[in-house]
DNA sequence: ATACTTTTGGAACGTTCATTTCAATAAGAT
DNA sequence: ATCTTATTGAAATGAACGTTCCAAAAGTAT
């Protein structure tokens, strides 16, 4: 059998995100990639064959950490209003811990490629789907426990909150101090009760 | 007396700005804005010294016609809260009207380059501040007239109804459709009423 | 007309872009 | 040891980038 892959695929993919997630796409150049995950240009095309497909992987892989580290926050929930300001929370600390002020990653590909690049406006139409139907599950049981209140259906309420999510994440990069942030988190959820 | 500028700057900001509005500005080349204005890349050297100029004038252009047309959005208000419906109202046009879904020039240059330009970074932070301030001063009128709830601060409710517009102009990419745009409008204001 | 100054057109600047090529090296499998 | 395939290094590709330069054209004044 053939040499086998030497580098970590994780690795690679990480260093690349912190590149993207700073820069952006199109500002982010082939040797600012090689520069960040160690691995040669032709490493590079050879196992992501184009820098939009890259890109794509890392976007992938950046929403499946979030899945993951909402998943994790979902199971300390007392109950689904709890779950969803554990939510916010969660992107709280994101925010507070982001040295560099870069907003969600997810967001600012939305801005900058989501009117140009197809496989991109699919990729955040499914992630906009599989959100606003998690918000929307959360509300829906939320309002059978009659901790959410009645005044709109689950999906009314779970675009408000996708809506309000986005809204948070852009605040986020030019106020960063937990006061006024877990104001606006306090705001929105005071909608819901 | 020599030769005097002969191009209309006014339109030939406006074609930048349909650009850069469009591309953002680091996938915006200097050969777009040739082709948009009509200008030759001499006379806009000349005029604008640089693409980052010339982008800052776009943005303080862009900014200028939504302060022209939020100020007339005022004086029809019948009071505050009516005020602040009607400012999202305008965003509301502006998303169903825009056929290319191109989102907020000014949001999606905060998410594109906030934290890597200093200019621009004033510019966001100048403009951030203004939108607060006339957000704050209607919720605070609309306080003394009892028709905005005591649950939240005017500073409070200010910068919730800031970073709700921004997520509403970052979900107006992707969701068009009127009925989803005003019902989040709608649950924004439920909060305050 | 002549002088003065800005705007033009268009080529050219040097750099950087994403991507390709190819020979050399490396490592697991037989 | 040999085969097979991947990774590597480094150079080269051609196109596009933002910016500069300069001679020619144009418009206002005297």
């Amino acid at each position: 059998m053939p040499k086998v892959e030497t580098f970590n695929k994780e690795f690679v993919l990480k260093q690349a995100i912190e590149v993207f997630h700073d820069k952006g796409y199109n500002a982010t150049s082939m040797q600012d990639l090689v520069d960040a995950t160690g691995l040669n240009r032709s490493s590079i095309y050879n196992s992501f064959d184009s820098k939009l497909n890259l890109f794509m992987e890392c976007l992938n892989a950046y929403q499946a950490k979030y899945i993951r580290e909402t998943s994790k926050v979902l199971l300390k929930a007392n109950n689904p209003i709890h779950a969803i300001e554990l939510i916010f929370d969660l992107y709280l600390k994101e925010i507070i811990k982001d040295k560099f002020d870069r907003g969600c990653m997810i967001t600012n590909c939305k801005s900058e490629m989501a009117n140009h690049e197809g496989l991109i406006t699919n990729f955040l139409n499914m992630n906009q789907q599989s959100t606003i139907a998690l918000l929307e599950d959360l509300v829906s049981k939320g309002q059978e426990e009659t901790l959410i209140n009645n005044k709109r259906t689950p999906s009314e309420y779970a675009l408000y909150l996708y809506s309000s999510l986005q809204g948070f994440r852009m605040t986020g990069i030019l106020i960063t101090d937990r006061i006024h942030l877990k104001s606006i988190v306090n705001t929105v959820l005071q909608t819901l009760i």
